[in-house]
DNA sequence: ATAAACGCCTGACGGC
DNA sequence: TGCCGTCAGGCGTTTA
């Protein structure tokens, strides 16, 4: 599934401030809705949701760790991509005027009023939508923006130490910082030279002060690259291209040279140059 | 407190 | 070609 950077990209090109953006969400009025598969909605009815979000107008859209939130006319709509989900703003009709056909696996629809639409397209079924009052049912517990200046080198310790958990675990618990998964803790780890399973306590505060840093470099050079594009879904991010450990096991250490090995941790593949990563 | 095991889903890929 | 096991950008619940 999409993380951070990839739930940036796709919030910045539906708000229209990416550079390859080509339609906006905002100030779209949502005229129609078609619930094409009801267990997508997280904490309703569909009949309940379409009558509820039905005429409302987007406001704005951003991101807060991996959700997408749609401010809207009166309420909030919160979109969690999961694994396999994306989302695509489109014309509903073509140059011919023909209708343009939903996709295989499209599970939500939300036609507005300009002749776009955005489809919630989720293959393995496991991303949500939530039309919400109150944001905080949704994010209130959701750990720090890694991005945010709030987030110093000194806090950051410290959250670490008040944890004796695996590193790569524990930056993957949204509780803790919000926004990381799979591929990103792997890569950042990597680039801090710390071990996936190496206990968060038992780091100095330079080791700290690094893995926040190396946190940020890899999250920032993925949003740079518009995100990354892997296994059957391309949503033109290039970061793939970038990977030093994830999906590289046997090929060189593009520092040391010793081979990347693949292990599991918290049930999560795992990548790792066993030369730069000691424990 | 920490972590493993499992469930939720569909599809791609490699081996036979 | 088909079948089977394994794996996949996530996360909540249950169990140890």
């Amino acid at each position: 599934m999409p993380e951070l950077p990839e739930v940036e990209t796709i919030a910045q090109i539906l708000a229209g401030t990416h550079d390859a953006a080509v339609l906006s969400v905002i100030g779209c009025e949502i005229q129609d809705v078609s619930v094409l598969w009801g267990g997508t909605l997280a904490n309703q009815e569909p009949s309940d949701f379409i009558a509820r979000v039905k005429s409302q107008r987007v406001r704005s859209v951003s991101r807060r760790g991996k959700y997408l939130v749609f401010t809207l006319s009166k309420e909030t709509l919160i979109i969690h991509l999961r694994m396999s989900g994306d989302l695509r703003l489109e014309k509903v009709t073509d140059e011919s005027g023909a209708v343009v056909p939903l996709h295989k696996h499209d599970r939500l629809a939300l036609v507005f009023t300009d002749g776009t639409r955005l489809a919630f397209n989720n293959t393995r079924k496991f991303g949500r939508v939530w039309l919400v009052s109150d944001t905080k049912e949704v994010l209130e517990n959701l750990g720090p923006e890694p991005l945010a200046d709030e987030l110093d080198a000194k806090h950051f310790h410290e959250m670490l130490q008040q944890h004796k958990r695996q590193l790569k675990p524990l930056l993957m618990d949204q509780h803790f910082i919000a926004g990381m998964g799979n591929i990103y803790t792997d890569e950042a780890l990597y680039r801090a030279k710390l071990h996936p399973i190496k206990r968060s306590n038992t780091l100095t505060k330079e080791e700290s002060a690094c893995l926040l840093d190396s946190i940020r470099l890899v999250l920032q050079e993925g949003i740079r690259h518009n995100g990354a594009s892997i296994d059957w879904v391309y949503r033109g991010g290039g970061f793939q291209n970038h990977f030093n450990v994830y999906g590289r096991t046997g090929e060189p250490c593009p520092i040391c040279g010793t081979q990347i090995e693949r292990l599991v941790v918290g049930q999560r593949g795992t990548h790792i140059c066993p030369g730069c990563q000691q424990m």
